[in-house]
DNA sequence: GCCATATGTCTTGCGTGACAATATATATGG
DNA sequence: CCATATATATTGTCACGCAAGACATATGGC
């Protein structure tokens, strides 16, 4: 699959401020509840109203990340009919990490917030 | 130079959150008022509080990319002592991808906002 | 005189992460 | 039986932040 491939322009700059929010982005939606790959993708589109989109082919990388430093367990799920799915949860140290991440986050944006609010002085 | 090389542990985080942001920050900055590299480094520290240190290892690179893409204009001034300075200038063009960037940032940190406010259901 | 330090610019190379492209599998509707 | 939706996975590319290093000019101390 892979994105719709609707005609995006400008689509640099969002890529480069996604970087290094994307997996603080992941465990909080983690956080809110169980959830699989593909729900992820779809969720993050509607939730954010277009506004931090991800392909697939940039969650399951995150997403093996996350496995492999033991941020999130692992739990396969095979339905009668259907596609089998591969859920995620937080782990607890997912959940630290998590909050040390919103931390980070929190302190970035406010010294992004208040160095945008100082104005040239108008003559 | 290049840094004092100060203890620092877990820079990889704020390395990625500051993806794409720098540009908006150096165009900012210089909608101030002209400025030479060296006094951007240290205005930046000091302006953050250190939340939005950059080297000059870094910074240049980025001068050097918004000139080739003529966003900020150069003026070399030689003092009689000391070491002459490139001071850089926001152009018409980088007035306007300053706000274009201002927006995009704005955009994205609401979204952000936005998605780390919801909180899951206690139980 | 000479060396350390501060000021100032510039360049090379590395690591990392977002993403497009591509592949694969199962189910459903026409 | 073929297109489309659902679902996971991998490979390769490109840009960027930054450490490390190099170079040049001035100043103060010994």
């Amino acid at each position: 699959m892979s994105s719709t491939g609707r005609g995006d322009d400008r689509k640099g700059i969002d890529r480069e401020l996604k970087r290094g929010s994307l997996e603080l982005i992941v465990l909080h939606l983690l956080s809110l509840g169980e959830a699989y790959g593909y729900e992820i993708v779809t969720a993050l589109t509607e939730r954010s109203n277009g506004g931090l989109e991800v392909t697939d082919g940039t969650l399951y990388p995150v997403l093996y990340r996350l496995e492999r430093s033991g941020f999130v367990a692992v739990r396969w799920e095979t339905p009668q009919r259907g596609v089998p799915r591969k859920y995620y949860r937080l782990t607890k140290a997912g959940h630290a990490e998590l909050a040390q991440l919103t931390h980070e986050w929190n302190t970035f944006a406010s010294a992004m917030a208040q160095l945008l609010r100082q104005q040239p002085e108008v003559t």
